[in-house]
RNA sequence: GCGCCCAUAGCUCAGCUGGAUAGAGCAACGGCCUUCUAAGCCGUAGGUCAUACGUUCGAAUCGUAUUGGGCGCGCCA
């Protein structure tokens, strides 16, 4: 519809031109649905836009342009309003023509070709694997997965991709901590250091190690601590103190430390995939940043870099000139003790990404991270790629609230709340909706006590109720042993003024889906969803659906039919079921 | 100190890339179940869009400044 009134308007336009009367086309022409229905059902801003250059008002333009429509049947008046806008108010015949196409299309209608097959990698989460994931990587988690439904919905190819960043001293300080746990077990008395992980999942994969390989791996307390400085707590560095550990215990294991870092990285990772596949997160890819240096990527990276003298030598560091490309300052990439940085393997892992050809690149980080956007765009600019290829969307933080006071949390001390935990206290789907509900760069409440509550306070249940009814009301159907007789209905009878909202609220939708998908926003659908419920809720009590009058019975079974299937594709977008029942 | 993000009803937030009288939900108040699920509906009240200038036919939206909050500024990841 929207399309066909495009049509309209652009040859309207070509005519004006060729009479001399406009010299060009505007950029964009913007044709909305009107918020006021009093305002018909699509409105244009094109005689504002032209009515410079056109050197006439507004309202002179507008009847110029409305004089010079041509004749359709789908439009069944025009009128010009406020300062100029050209109102459209949409036949009953065609706007009633909605509900066939969602019965006909059903799952499919919605779908776009916008994205016209690009590719699109899409990487989210991305969480170190060094623990459980709690409440932040939730709603990256939401929102990269959402997003990802949304462009796939959009005619966008995406593959979806963790990185995992399984090398380095975090991954070294994780295998201590678990090795200091297993000796506890065996009975060492053992001081936990500062800097390891404190959490409880490190016990139980000593437990596992325990029960699976004995004593295997066991050393004496005192050969560990032995000539060990003090930790930051007993007055000494607890850096210098873990990194003494790390090198002790790889003395003292040799290849054992490797086995007992498998061990602990497969255990998290695969809590990890778990977590996300019952949170409905799918990866085509796991990423994993070891392979980069294993198969020598990462330092044929640098090479290349080296080679755009992109590279200096500073202080025993290997620096990499990203001001040069726009950043504040310039950065390591190989420290004085030899050890890439994170930021090398960053580099390489962005370098590799280039190169698989896609044709959009999509990050989602942290918003904490995003003073590091200059330095990954200056790596990429430098390696010869456009670094406008790469769009990197950022994701505030969630505070949880309980009771309407904030929950407390910090990683070091192992006191966070994991993503299991509140998806097992609030559902999946209240979860996966409560983080995409807002804007992801805006900080966001997320309050404990609405989500769980199956009252009309949670948006949730609202939605999914009204498609619990709509089932209920097919069911009422098949009980009374009456026929919906799909497509057959003669719709012209939907006159009440509420059938003519939903009428207006369902022809919203494919526009919704995908503003919603190109603006990477899908909050915009959970609005929508929420209002069209409040629609449909609205007909619920103002009117029977199942009459005497037989007629009137299919026109309005076509009708929340259509919204049902509406309320369904909406909702698997989102992640969130649809239960037929509640 | 420098950089990025944010400020809209008592609370939590939308506001469709500059459009028509700024909207929801919750909380408050008043109504609606012998009727297809009351996890619902109907109504009332609630605002100087942080502040001040500016840009133009038109600003919550764009620009500048100020105030107030979040984050970032490691040879950490």
């Amino acid at each position: 519809m929207k399309e066909q009134l495009k049509d309209l308007l652009n040859k309207c336009i070509q005519n004006l031109i060729s009479k001399g009367l406009l010299n060009e086309m505007p950029a964009k022409i913007r044709i909305d649905h009107t918020k006021d229905k009093s305002h018909g059902d699509y409105a244009t801003n094109i005689a504002l836009m032209l009515s410079k250059q056109a050197k006439t008002s507004p309202l002179e333009l507008a009847k110029i342009i409305i004089d010079q429509l041509e004749e359709t049947s789908f439009i069944k008046k025009t009128e010009i309003a406020g300062p100029g806008f050209i109102n459209f108010f949409i036949s009953e015949e065609s706007s009633i023509s909605i509900i066939s196409e969602i019965i006909d299309q059903g799952e499919i209608y919605g779908r776009s070709e916008i994205g016209s097959g690009q590719s699109v990698l899409l990487e989210y989460v991305s969480a170190n694997p060094t623990g459980p994931l709690h409440v932040g990587h939730g709603r990256g988690a939401a929102y990269g997965a959402t997003v990802s439904n949304l462009l796939r919905n959009a005619g966008f190819k995406v593959d979806n991709e963790y990185y995992v960043n399984d090398a380095g001293r975090q991954m070294d300080i994780l295998t201590v901590s678990i090795f200091l746990r297993y000796l506890s077990l065996c009975d060492e008395t053992i001081r936990f250091p500062d800097n390891g992980y404190q959490g409880q999942y490190i016990i139980d994969i000593a437990n596992d190690i325990i029960n699976n390989c004995g004593r295997e791996f066991h050393q004496n307390s005192e050969s560990i601590f032995e000539n060990i400085g003090k930790d930051g707590s007993d007055g000494g560095d607890k850096e210098s103190h873990i990194d003494e550990l790390i090198a002790k215990s790889k003395a003292l294991l040799g290849e054992n430390f490797k086995s007992i870092f498998r061990v602990g990285i497969d255990s998290i990772l695969s809590g990890i995939k778990n977590d996300l596949a019952e949170f409905g997160v799918v990866f085509e890819k796991w990423f994993f940043e070891q392979s980069l240096i294993d198969n020598g990527f990462s330092d044929s990276c640098i090479a290349k870099l080296k080679e755009s003298n992109s590279l200096y030598n500073k202080d025993g560091a290997l620096w990499f000139k990203t001001t040069s490309y726009g950043d504040e300052k310039d950065r390591v990439v190989v420290r004085d003790n030899g050890n890439h940085t994170y930021f090398a393997s960053d580099i390489a892992y962005h370098l590799e990404k280039f190169e698989r050809g896609y044709d959009k690149i999509i990050n989602i980080w942290g918003a904490d991270h995003h003073g590091y956007i200059p330095r990954v765009k200056a790596s990429i600019e430098a390696l010869g790629h456009n670094p406008n290829k790469l769009e990197i969307l950022l994701v505030q933080f969630a505070n949880l609230f309980r009771g309407g006071s904030k929950v407390q949390m910090s990683t070091r001390s192992g006191s966070f709340v994991t993503l299991e935990d509140l998806r097992k206290e609030v559902g999946n789907d209240a979860a996966r909706f409560f983080y995409i509900l807002r804007k992801s760069e805006q900080h966001m409440d997320f309050d404990l006590d609405l989500a769980k509550s199956k009252t009309n306070e949670n948006p949730v249940y609202y939605i999914q109720y009204a498609h619990a009814r709509i089932c209920s009301v097919f069911r009422q159907v098949s009980e009374k042993e009456l026929v919906f007789d799909k497509g057959q209905a003669n719709l012209s009878l939907l006159t009440e003024e509420i059938e003519k909202n939903i009428l207006r609220e369902l022809s919203r939708y494919k526009s919704v889906v995908e503003s919603s998908a190109i603006q990477y926003e899908p909050h915009q659908l959970a609005y929508y969803l929420r209002d069209l419920s409040t629609q449909f809720h609205s007909y619920y009590n103002a009117c029977k659906f199942i009459m005497d009058d037989n007629d009137l019975t299919q026109a309005r079974l076509s009708l929340i039919h259509a919204t049902r299937q509406i309320l369904i594709n909406g909702l698997s977008i989102l992640g969130v079921s649809a239960p037929e029942s509640m």
